[in-house]
RNA sequence: CGCGGGAUGGAGCAGUUCGGUAGCUCGUCGGGCUCAUAACCCGAAGGUCGUAGGUUCAAAUCCUGCUCCCGCAACCA
């Protein structure tokens, strides 16, 4: 089986927050899970550089957009990094390989004559020589007489339509607008219309209720042709004569990095990517972002891949979440509620977090973000049920039996139940309901926990050898396959864990430990994390 | 008719896609254990699942009407 993960490309415009983790942690756990399973992974993501923000801000700042997108790059990369994601590539669009690509797949799109030109009207600016975004632009409110920008009233909060805005101005300069004839390439969306709503009926068992509600509107309407090209002097080039001063439009440019940095991880490891990604029942696909990214990704995505007509796989899933809140108010900067993935990642540790953002990832309807819920998990389930499951068999085997684990008979009912537990757990990863996932996991770690306390280890050891060393077999069994099952999500406790029992390997199947071996470094994996009365994190949540 | 989410024991939530003994955490009360990071295990009390109707042998779950609450519409997944 093949497997391919897009995790969507955050844009470098601001920090990552608790919002964008929550969105895509499950691609990593996915990508986790079939590599276990044995299958040919390619799991990728970038760093979205280009569009007009970005732009504006390099403006305002008086410095380059690149050194913006740079700088946040190296910190996606680095909170990626801590939080043990593993992109196959991490890339960003402002990459000579993405850019090359792009304008590659572009060229094709021409070719099968998806792209055409027109001309509108549109305005411009004297002043700054250049033509407008609805974003820069302001004016008066034919409602309301109020000021308002380009798409909406701030007085009356109307949605409008930038045409009908009275004495447009330049958000920049100031000065008054001029209409102007611009010519543009477009991308026949419109023509796909039929192939994505087969695309939406076909798939309601795969995409989350979301991605299908909020595809179905789109389709309702009709689909539009977009704008293919942007005035911009940040992005990608086209490729076409006469638009040499233009750039390719961004949901263009971002959606085709999937193909560019799939296909570069190809190249470098020596897989025919083209192979790869055409359409077979020997792949899956699977696309993770929020649902603000929707349409992006099932309508025009979708389209793009038809355009092109070599025959990729259109996707088989859609994992789209939904937001993370803070006391119920959506996260915004200027509200400063914000939780940056880089402070979080100074406080807790990459697997607390991990089972925090999946254990109440916002799957179904938007979360809210909490530490007093984040430690308190941590306490219970890691470090009270996990930890100290693993940690009260290994510290008597360390005390009482020199760290030896003993050779003994494994309880048949519990080795059935750590082999459904492979396949309820996997099938639930594989359908990306995560938060369901990490339940069943994890409830194996409270059976344990039961199996321990009815068996009586500590009595058994005085009483009878025989029936100390079954149950510890049993246990140390079942610590192993928790380990395992657990890795996609928590993969350093997996790790530390499997490291103790000296075990080397990382499949999805069912592992059987043997005895008479010593344990190697045997520690406690979480550490209780104590109220934190007085650090920064405190003050902020007290200061709402 | 702008878009969307919610209404489930004292609090916070899961369950609603694919109807079939109403579940979890905290809190309250009680018991067990002492291997373990005072961690672990067991039990009790507490809900006519917002409301009115409908479909059904059966509805928290499907359909229709209504009420109330909230978010978005500004960077932002």
């Amino acid at each position: 089986m093949k497997v391919f993960i897009g995790g969507a490309w955050p844009y470098a415009n601001n920090s990552l927050h608790v919002g964008h983790l929550a969105a895509l942690l499950p691609g990593d756990v996915i990508a986790r899970y079939y590599r276990m399973k044995g299958d040919k992974v390619i799991y990728v993501s970038g760093t979205d550089a280009h569009g007009t923000p970005i732009t504006v801000r390099a403006k305002n700042e008086g410095i380059k957009p690149e050194d913006i997108a740079i700088k946040y790059h190296e910190e996606f990369t680095e909170c990626f990094n801590r939080l043990n994601f593993s992109y196959d590539l991490y890339t960003i669009t402002s990459d000579e390989y993405h850019k090359k690509e792009v304008v590659k797949y572009f060229e094709l799109l021409l070719e099968n004559g998806y792209i055409y030109e027109k001309t509108e009207e549109q305005d411009f600016c004297e002043e700054c020589n250049q033509y407008l975004s609805d974003r820069e632009i302001e004016g008066i409110c034919p409602y309301c007489s109020g000021l308002a920008k380009g798409d909406q009233c701030d007085e009356c909060l109307t949605t409008i339509n930038a045409k009908e805005l009275l004495e447009k101005k330049c958000k920049a300069c100031g000065t008054h607008t001029a209409q102007k004839g611009n010519t543009h390439l477009y991308f026949k969306l419109s023509s796909f219309q039929n192939e994505i709503q087969e695309l939406v009926d076909n798939s309601k068992e795969k995409w989350r209720l979301n991605a299908i509600n909020e595809s179905i509107k789109y389709l309702k309407n009709g689909l539009l042709d977009r704008a293919a090209t942007r005035q911009l002097d940040w992005g990608v080039n086209t490729p076409v004569k006469g638009f040499e001063d233009k750039k390719i439009y961004v949901w263009i440019e971002a959606v085709l990095g999937y193909l560019t940095a799939g296909k570069k991880y190809s190249e470098d490891y020596g897989i025919d990517f083209t192979d790869f990604m055409t359409k077979s029942d020997d792949l899956i696909t699977y696309y993770v972002h929020g649902k603000d990214n929707i349409p992006f990704h099932t309508i025009i995505f979708p389209a793009l891949l038809l355009g092109l007509k070599n025959n990729f796989q259109l996707p088989d899933y859609i994992l789209s979440s939904n937001y993370v809140n803070m006391n119920n108010e959506k996260i915004s900067k200027s509200k400063g509620n914000g939780i940056i993935v880089k402070d979080l990642i100074d406080t807790y540790q990459s697997d607390t977090i991990r089972y925090y953002m999946i254990a109440n990832g916002p799957e179904t309807k938007d979360t809210n973000f909490s530490y007093e819920v984040l430690e308190h998990n941590h306490n219970k389930h890691l470090v009270g049920e996990y930890g100290n499951f693993v940690n009260r068999n290994l510290a008597f085997l360390v005390k009482k039996f020199e760290g030896i684990i003993p050779e003994g008979k494994m309880d048949l009912e519990i080795d059935e139940i750590i082999n459904k537990s492979y396949s309820i757990v996997g099938e639930l990863i594989s359908r990306g309901e995560l938060r369901q996932a990490i339940d069943s996991a994890l409830n194996l770690v409270q059976i344990a926990n039961k199996y321990y306390d009815n068996q009586k280890p500590w009595i058994q050891a005085k009483e009878s050898l025989i029936d100390f060393n079954n149950t510890t077999f049993t246990c140390i069994n079942l610590m192993a396959n928790i380990a395992n099952i657990l890795e996609p999500f928590m993969p350093d406790s997996s790790k530390q864990v499997k490291n103790m029992l000296g075990i080397k390997t990382s499949n999805w199947s069912q592992l059987n430990i043997e005895g008479n071996r010593l344990l190697n470094n045997v520690d406690i994996i979480f550490d209780k994390i104590e109220s934190s009365e007085n650090d920064e994190i405190t003050q902020l949540k007290r200061s709402k």
